[in-house]
DNA sequence: CGCTTGATTGATGCCATTCAACATGGGTGG
DNA sequence: CCACCCATGTTGAATGGCATCAATCAAGCG
């Protein structure tokens, strides 16, 4: 298990005197902000970003720490401001399925509904922008801007979601494990190929995103260095060496 | 491979006056709805009720026909109006997986987007209320009440497809026989033991739910037969007469 | 009736898991 | 700086669960 903190009692609160900040000061912490052309609050204007940001915090987190649990109340809401996070379930016996992987600028949380459906943890250290559902959920229907910022990342994410069923009830070890290989190298290096890169996950968390374990993941991987296709580098670091034919492995064996 | 038409050439316009009728007469087409308290048009008044209607029309699928094809331009969204209908996706070779089931109520296709992430097909004959995308977009920004009720439609599917993920990812073939028979029964009869239901579904479609093959999911279902848990009838026809043991069944092996 | 389609049952093999031993490497304190 | 340690990752052997291939059974239908 890992260690794992009641957000209210260990996460460090960055500005504890936030909400008695002038406006100004308040604001200001949005326009320094690295996500926010991202996030779901780009088209909010001065007054606006200001009253929503009157509602938040900013928090931040250790790697293994948990934000909210599965079938918890639905108390907060957050943008990611930095860092990696997961979303997972699990099983009454411990099996554990990784839902979603997270970024910066990426939104987390149960709006609009009384039960977080999935806990999230943090992979690595992260800082969130933080809001009490209630208060988010108010200022969202008061404006349709944020909504519709809501809603384009919630149809992208289940599409993404959906696109991954397939590779949990169809694919192969191998599919599998290629897959991820190239959805992650997509993400964190859009466009080298031969560069080294470093996975943000262990390989639990991988097997616990593919449905496998760990030996079969690493099974995997030998197997994929072996081909040439693949070189690992300590325990994170891989380099694709061979793109054309991982995408051939993560379609059809 | 399912008798698949093409909707433009083969799906019955149910109206095809529809677009010349008095508004009144369009009108009324929602007021006799039978989903409309449920869907997402539900927050409407009548004026902009017919301002939508004014742009979709009601069209009958047979059980078979495929509705929108995955990859192919996001042109048209709808409601379902009656009947059940499989959302699914595919790998190369033409292993497939169900992504999602939707009822009546529910919203179909691929709103504020270029493609459609997945094809949509009748597995019974059906009843849909479709429009065409750009139009449905343009009216539902203007909208925030419709945008609003999309969004928790949203939501909730994006809760309940990363539910799903646990099973495809983590159970057992019998784990996942017996959710999927718990699931099944709670949406079809929420309210009865030892009541026989007809499943909506073949072997093949509960395999390609399920993330199984057609010969699991029987051996499955013989077994729990065997030991006295369900009673089968026929090819559809089911009958839960243990339903603790059955959910039991569900999470822990 | 024969034909077709869908479901069940059986036999076999393979892939992923399981259990276990071993390696590695990052971190710590002497 | 090295020795040690613990967590993480790799490798090996054996088991078992699910898929595959194939035959049989059961319905619906012309």
């Amino acid at each position: 298990m890992d260690m794992q903190f009641d957000l209210a009692q260990s996460a460090r609160r960055e500005s504890p005197a936030a909400n008695s900040c002038p406006a100004s000061a308040r604001v200001s912490a949005c326009a320094q902000c690295q996500v926010r052309s991202h996030a779901i609050c780009a088209d909010l204007d001065g007054a606006e970003l200001d009253a929503l940001n009157r509602t938040g915090r900013r928090v931040s987190l250790r790697a293994g720490q948990t934000v909210m649990w599965e079938g918890d109340d639905s108390t907060i809401v957050a943008n990611v401001i930095e860092g990696t996070l997961k979303l997972s379930t699990s099983t009454g016996d411990g099996r554990e399925q990784i839902v979603g992987v997270v970024y910066p600028s990426d939104f987390i949380g149960r709006p609009f509904g009384a039960r977080t459906p999935h806990s999230v943890t943090a992979l690595t250290d992260a800082r969130l922008c933080l809001f009490p559902r209630g208060a988010f959920d108010g200022f969202a229907r008061e404006h349709p801007q944020l909504e519709h910022r809501l809603l384009q990342r919630t149809l992208d994410d289940l599409d993404r979601t959906r696109a991954w069923m397939l590779l949990l009830g169809r694919k192969t070890a191998r599919e599998k494990v290629a897959s991820f290989l190239i959805d992650m190298t997509r993400r964190l290096d859009p466009d080298g190929e031969g560069v080294q890169i470093d996975l943000p996950l262990s390989r639990q968390q991988m097997a616990d995103i593919l449905g496998l374990t760990i030996e079969t993941v690493s099974r995997q991987m030998t197997e994929m260095k072996r081909l040439g296709i693949i070189e690992l580098a300590g325990r994170r670091g891989v380099c694709i060496l061979d793109e054309d034919r991982l995408e051939a492995m993560a379609e059809a064996a």
